[in-house]
DNA sequence: GCAACAAATGTAATGTTATTACGCATGGAT
DNA sequence: ATCCATGCGTAATAACATTACATTTGTTGC
């Protein structure tokens, strides 16, 4: 589940919106930059995002409901990635934090807690915006 | 903004069902249980949770879209809240861990990023459904 | 008291995000 | 060739959230 995996032509033309974007989109945002590569329907879009977030190649942002292209090979092999959201700008940051990991793991482990999935996302103003 | 509130009516409503709840509410699960105490909108439950959550009194759990009445007074004066999301029975812990906010204000500060809401949740299986 | 202003409310309509249901097509594996 | 898993197309609907506008209530200063 780690490498190059074989996109099926609506992965693929979802994956590459995604990439070309500058920042993350809805799904619906999505959908309408691809009518005219043929989609109609946002089942369209929201089948090749769920794979494409197994394949962990998209993250979804939960506090915005957008997902963003995957920022970079060093997102593989970590169990919870941090997104800053700028609210002004619409641009994502992704990052992670080997000792908040660490926490959040200390945490389930203590409290027998088995996470699945876990969301790490601070909205803000980025360092451009408040330059600005 | 951080003691003993005067709540609107409408506020109390919601706060009072949020409490009583055994687990998070969306807003129109709590819109359907004040029906008969004369809502009728979505709205008014939105506004309510606004200024509740804008309080403090009440928090929203970005990634399932529900609210949960605050756990206790230890979440005051705390930047940044976590949050333990079982999937299986929809139970919540609410926790925080000085270390984590620690170590995203360090990112945030290196990054001139100035945070102003920061979500962290984790979904998995609580160790209550576990066991059974 | 009362005028003026801010905050809260009621209601309707609409916008946005996500899922369910159903049928068909495609591509291996036995 | 049949079976089965996966993906696709389409329509309908469900779930979540906001905008707009009119009215009421509450507070402040006079």
């Amino acid at each position: 589940m780690n490498a190059h995996h074989d996109l099926t032509k609506n992965q693929e033309l979802v994956f590459g919106t995604l990439s070309a974007a500058d920042g993350p989109l809805s799904a619906y945002t999505i959908l309408d930059r691809l009518r005219d590569r043929g989609f109609r329907a946002p089942l369209q879009v929201y089948r090749a995002l769920d794979k494409l977030t197994d394949y962990g190649l998209v993250h979804r942002l939960e506090s915005i409901n957008s997902f963003v292209a995957c920022a970079g090979p060093h997102c593989h092999g970590h169990g919870s990635l941090a997104f800053a959201i700028c609210e002004k700008c619409g641009q994502v940051e992704e990052f992670s934090d080997e000792t908040v990991e660490q926490r959040l793991g200390v945490w389930s482990r203590e409290h027998g807690f088995k996470p699945t999935k876990t969301a790490i996302e601070i909205r803000g103003t980025c360092a451009a915006c408040l330059a600005a």
